[in-house]
RNA sequence: CGGGGCGUAGCGCAGUCUGGUAGCGCACUACACUGGGGGUGUAGUGGUCGUCGGUUCAAAUCCGGCCGCCCCGACCA
């Protein structure tokens, strides 16, 4: 491509609205643009970008035996009843009606649509398994967009659905998918992680996450540090401490503890460790049968001072309202007769549940159900009955693994690929059959599988970026190689020698960015082929070419390589001679 | 939706408190010089100051409504 030709957008200053790095790289470096909160167009540069990611995912879902569909984004409402979801999805869901007044979304994820397709086409067992995918842009209706492409409102995705016969099957599957995605990320050149993770809206049950290590991301991971556990730490179990609890060596006192509420006070002014001051929140219960649903009632969480509850983990827990839902002050003060503040175990008339690490507390501080009073010395069984030991609690870094190898450590990633096992959940729902060996009708089983493919993108420059600008994995860099002449429209020899490299690279396949633009200074340019991130660099003047050598430089390095023009293509090869796809580009 | 902030040229900003000719830097156009890391000079282009209404002789500036955008929380590829 010659530069002539293609819009380079680049911009010196960082615009006020972009927080991270990849969103300010994304909008200097000129390959996208904002239309509105979470509406991006892609110009020439970062489309090419988004091409390479997608061929690179297109050819892996290919090479794993799936196949390629495109389905409506326009989604007709009577499907999203048909599985329940029309009511469930929330306001995410973006409803929209055509000129009849029937009703339509735009779809944020096609289970519905491709359920749908296949228990049309597919009847008979010998069918399956049977995989599709399709590359496509979804809407989701974000409470708040944020970090430009990385949360936006449309984005492109990969999504993929599998159906089976058994389980087994499904497993298989899901295991067949889940090499697939290591060995996409791994093309890439991205620093990331496969982790156990939560089933969220989606449903199903087993299900794992791929995450992008970088300091922005939205997530938690925990990893051990000796095996190769790793979960999103939404997931992440939090195993009892071992041993026996300590013995009771305190007697309970009252305490007086005028205006201390919070953990940080109560412990400072106790003059005790947060890890021994226990802590009680109180949720709402699960109504026990829906008819005479009583939403005051609640039940009381104890964790350790130093711990964080994790919501996740616990609106699982039998009895406890799904979604989590905190008690209200007044609630609190009105059913307990205190504030929230005031809050402890010991004598509390409503269902309590016990973190695991809580559990193992002794002598422990914790709220009198008393205004200004805290009690010290409590133990369990003696002071209160420990009824209810459940794991609600966030992992800690240090903590040990689930696995009992090693201890956890905690890093934030971005998710950028997501595979469930959906079982029949919507196969059951949208009566999605074939008829199984012994001739019956058998609902089928199904997985998915999905790539933010656009997040990808951005998540690949917030982990390769410098001062100067983005540093392009080789496979989803816009172009392989910069040719860059220095005084082009003075110097015949450059030209020629410029044109004549030009031609050649683009003959053996290589992506070319040939500067050619009249008279463009040498600092605009490298400073250019910088910000936009561009691997290679050749540089064409006349003091090199007296020498008859050009210049190379890896934009990873800082130092210029002298290359005799007679070898610079065996040079290139070296390095472009990985699996990369120009050739679909051109 | 709750909390915080911002809307003045393509981008970054000043001007608003204290009402009186709409400014600066970058970018862009033309010409000249310069020519191995965003060069210099001269001359230019570009803004109904988010929007609607009010106060006033006079509003970017004061008052009110609306809209948009960004950040912090719940959601997710």
């Amino acid at each position: 491509m010659r530069a002539s030709q293609f819009l380079i957008a680049t911009q010196k200053e960082t615009p006020a609205d972009a927080e991270v790095i990849s969103h300010q790289l994304m909008l200097r470096s000129g390959m996208i643009r904002k239309l509105a909160a979470g509406l991006y167009s892609w110009l020439p540069m970062g489309l090419r970008v988004l091409r390479k990611a997608e061929a690179i995912v297109r050819e892996e879902m290919n090479r794993a035996g799936v196949q390629e569909v495109l389905m409506p984004v326009t989604q007709p409402a009577e499907l999203w009843e048909e599985s329940g979801r029309w009511e469930q999805y929330g306001p995410e869901l973006l409803r929209i009606k055509d000129r009849h007044g029937r009703s339509f979304c735009l779809g944020p994820t096609h289970e519905e649509v491709i359920t749908d397709l296949v228990r049309n086409e597919l009847r008979s067992y010998k069918q399956l398994p049977a995989s599709f995918y399709q590359i496509q842009t979804k809407f989701r209706d974000e409470i708040r967009p944020r970090f430009g492409i990385m949360r936006s409102r449309e984005f492109l995705m990969k999504d993929a659905y599998s159906f089976h016969i058994s389980q087994e099957s499904l497993q298989q599957t899901y295991e067949v998918m889940y090499q697939a995605y290591s060995a996409i990320f791994q093309r890439m050149g991205l620093d990331f992680r496969p982790v156990l993770a939560d089933t969220g809206s989606i449903g199903g049950s087993h299900s794992h996450e791929f995450h992008v290590l970088a300091e922005s991301g939205e997530d938690d991971i925990a990893f051990s540090t000796e095996s190769d556990f790793a979960a999103n730490i939404e997931m992440a179990e939090a195993v009892a401490p071992t041993g026996e609890r300590p013995a009771a060596k305190e007697q309970v006192k009252d305490v007086e503890t005028p205006n201390q509420h919070s953990i940080e006070e109560v412990s400072q002014f106790l003059g005790m460790e947060k890890s021994n001051v226990a802590k009680t929140l109180i949720v709402l219960a699960e109504p026990e049968d829906e008819e005479a649903s009583d939403p005051s009632q609640l039940i009381a969480l104890v964790l350790r001072g130093d711990h964080e509850l994790n919501d996740i983990k616990t609106e699982k827990l039998r009895g406890v309202a799904s979604p989590l839902t905190f008690a209200s002050e007044e609630q609190v003060k009105q059913q307990l007769g205190c504030n929230v503040g005031s809050l402890g175990p010991v004598g509390l008339n409503i269902p309590i549940i016990v973190d695991r690490s809580a559990a193992h507390l002794a002598d422990f501080a914790c709220g009198a159900n008393k205004e200004g009073v805290h009690l010290t010395g409590v133990n369990w069984e003696r002071d209160c009955p420990l009824a209810r030991v459940e794991d609600i609690r966030n992992v800690l870094a240090g903590d040990l693994s689930p696995d009992g190898k090693g201890v956890l450590e905690i890093k934030r990633g971005i998710e950028v690929g997501h595979i469930f096992q959906l079982g029949s959940k919507y196969s059951e729902a949208m009566n999605a059959r074939v008829l199984n060996e012994e001739g019956r009708e058998q609902v089928m089983l199904m997985g998915c599988y999905g790539i933010g493919v656009s997040r990808v993108v951005a998540s690949a420059i917030e982990q390769n970026n410098d001062d100067n600008g983005i540093l392009w994995p080789n496979a989803l860099a816009p172009f392989q190689v910069a040719l860059i002449p220095i005084n082009m429209h003075k110097s015949e020899q450059v030209r020629e020698t410029c044109e004549k490299l030009y031609a050649e690279l683009l003959e053996s396949g290589v992506d070319v960015l040939f500067m050619d633009q009249e008279k463009a200074r040498l600092g605009g340019m490298l400073a250019d082929v910088e910000l936009i991130g561009l691997p290679h660099r050749i540089v064409v003047g006349d003091r090199g070419l007296e020498k008859g050598v050009v210049e190379y430089r890896n934009r990873r390095e800082t130092e210029n390589q002298d290359i005799p023009l007679a070898e610079l293509h065996e040079f290139l090869k070296r390095f472009l001679n990985e699996p990369l796809n120009e050739r679909m580009l051109s």
